[in-house]
DNA sequence: TGATTAGTGGGTGTATGTGGGGGATAGTGG
DNA sequence: CCACTATCCCCCACATACACCCACTAATCA
């Protein structure tokens, strides 16, 4: 299960080195892709054949349907660890999460979530500031 | 699975160069037509020989689906790929998408998207500034 | 304190995308 | 039936991007 919050940066050459607690899951290949709230949902190759699954499952006729699987597949991207346990982003994907140089990893049990450092900052401190309200949102939806 | 956005360009002699992890499934033929939102779909010959079982078995008697056959059976053309994993795209699917010189090859899990460069950085544009929507909109077919 | 590990940075070789020359083939016109 | 042209596909050449190797530093652990 994946969980907790790093803080790495991205080389000159674009590399991205995962944390190592992360790693032992992602080496037999893992899957890159916009996420929603502008970050990039990052799944092993297993999740992501589910997630893939149900996507293409979605009727060609309706224009919702298309849009959201061109988000999804077309935003996909199948990546391999280098020796040093380090990533290549595909540009399209740092443009739309607005990746320059620092991100930041979280852990989300299935997926990991990867932002720019500053998304990161100013996100967390309004889910910080709300937390209560936040919960008391989820009452409806039984947690 | 096809995934992932590739930007190529055709040069003088209209050739196309097909992303690398594309290539392995195409080899033994491929088909490629119109699609629909003006962007053209490429298919395995095992995938297409489902589409085309479907399409032509749409009623002889309803308009729409006279016109829809038209589109994707007339649009049709089989393909090749060169020693170099490039293809040749008829000018009249060049004409229906307006491709010029670059285009952006998007894989759809079981079909690649090929796009004009520009009309497809307007398309994502807007996707990409509607995701949230767009997901929200999908949660009623069960994602 | 010494050893190991993790994150980072850089040099180098290979593979991929691209471009052009030349020969074979098919369509067109006389 | 022949000649001409345009198109396609082979081969080769080149540049860039990527993945390997190696090295360094800082943090962690015994």
């Amino acid at each position: 299960m994946f969980i907790g919050e790093y803080s790495h940066s991205i080389d000159e050459k674009g590399r991205l080195s995962v944390p190592v607690k992360f790693r032992a899951r992602l080496v037999s290949g893992c899957v890159v892709t916009r996420g929603l709230d502008h970050c990039l949902w990052l799944f092993t190759d297993e999740e992501w054949r589910k997630i893939a699954e149900k996507v293409a499952a979605l009727p060609l006729t309706q224009r919702d349907a298309r849009s959201f699987s061109r988000l999804v597949l077309a935003g996909a991207m199948d990546l391999t660890l280098d020796k040093a346990g380090r990533i290549n982003l595909p540009n399209y994907l740092k443009d739309y999460a607005g990746i320059k140089n620092k991100v930041i990893l979280t852990g989300m049990y299935s997926r990991i979530e990867i932002w720019p450092e500053e998304n990161w900052k100013n996100f967390k401190q309004e889910m910080e500031d709300k937390s209560e309200e936040i919960a008391e949102g989820l009452n409806e939806i039984g947690i």
